[in-house]
DNA sequence: ATCGCCTCCTGCGCGC
DNA sequence: TGCGCGCAGGAGGCGA
């Protein structure tokens, strides 16, 4: 479900109500995620108090002195901030009480997620190493992408939705970025040219930034940490929007399969 | 090294 | 109303 601004849109939105706050007690009620929820984590974190919330990639970092939780919400995960008296829903599977009385809850019927922790520097756990640039820093260039991209045979929207490239750059997002910059998702990432690179560096900035400011994408249950949705499907040109008229010319949307995964585009727009 | 396929799991919307 | 099917925002792991 989630790609990097609906990750985003939650660490802004649990920020408030968790950091500075003390852990009173952690409830694990389904261990059984992508890998399982460590049987000490109770132990780890209660009574010691989060010092803050950091995002790599679409994981959440929560930071404490000896260490850091390590949160993915997979494709079906939420963390909302409740009152602790709020009645509990199927798929909570681990809950976070705090010295406020709020409670932060990982949701996730599929269980595709993950909650791990990782002693000292959490930055050291085996899933943060070899990670692309950060899509909106400065380390993610034209220079980057071409660079990477020679000679590579993959189809140019799975070479941005490869996490050792660039991280954050999901199935709606590569869609979209690539119909913002005039190019077919099913292209070789090796036929790229650099000034389509310049575009679409650009284009993917432009496309997270934005979502970011709209609170995300709410396709069918994505609810930030308050429990309300994004805005962002409104401006989506390509995602989900097969056999509809391309918002820039009068040609039909298409839609094919990339690696498994859907993939739309106006045949007309994209070469 | 690179690529493509499979897998984990539940819920929803659709057609019949 | 019910059932079966296909599909869903991710990504590690594997074999070729």
């Amino acid at each position: 479900m989630p790609e990097l601004p609906e990750v985003e849109t939650t660490r802004l939105g649990i920020s408030p109500h968790t950091i500075n706050e003390t852990v009173e007690s952690v409830l694990v009620r389904q261990s059984s995620l992508r890998w399982p929820v460590p049987r000490s984590l109770a132990k780890k974190i209660s009574g010691k108090t989060l010092l803050g919330i950091e995002r790599r990639s679409k994981y959440l970092l929560l930071q404490f002195e000896h260490g850091g939780l390590i949160i993915h919400l997979g494709m079906s995960g939420s963390l909302r901030i409740v009152d602790a008296d709020l009645e509990l829903r199927k798929h909570d599977h681990v809950i976070i009480h705090f010295s406020n009385n709020k409670e932060l809850r990982f949701h996730d019927p599929r269980r595709f997620g993950c909650v791990l922790w990782q002693s000292g520097d959490v930055y050291s756990h085996k899933l943060l190493q070899s990670l692309g640039p950060e899509p909106l820093s400065d380390k993610f260039t034209p220079e980057h992408l071409y660079n990477l991209s020679r000679k590579r045979k993959v189809a140019i929207k799975n070479f941005i939705m490869n996490a050792n490239i660039v991280v954050g750059v999901g199935n709606i997002y590569a869609s979209e970025s690539l119909f913002m910059s005039g190019i077919r998702p099913s292209r070789q990432a090796g036929k790229v040219t650099r000034k389509e690179f310049e575009r679409l560096t650009q284009n993917i900035k432009r496309v997270l930034a934005k979502s970011i400011k709209q609170g995300g994408t709410t396709l069918r249950d994505f609810v930030n940490g308050n429990g309300e949705p994004g805005y962002f499907k409104q401006s989506l040109h390509v995602y989900g929007r097969e056999n509809e008229i391309c918002t820039t010319c009068d040609s039909t949307i298409k839609q094919v399969t990339i690696g498994q995964r859907s993939s739309f585009y106006c045949p007309a727009c994209q070469h």
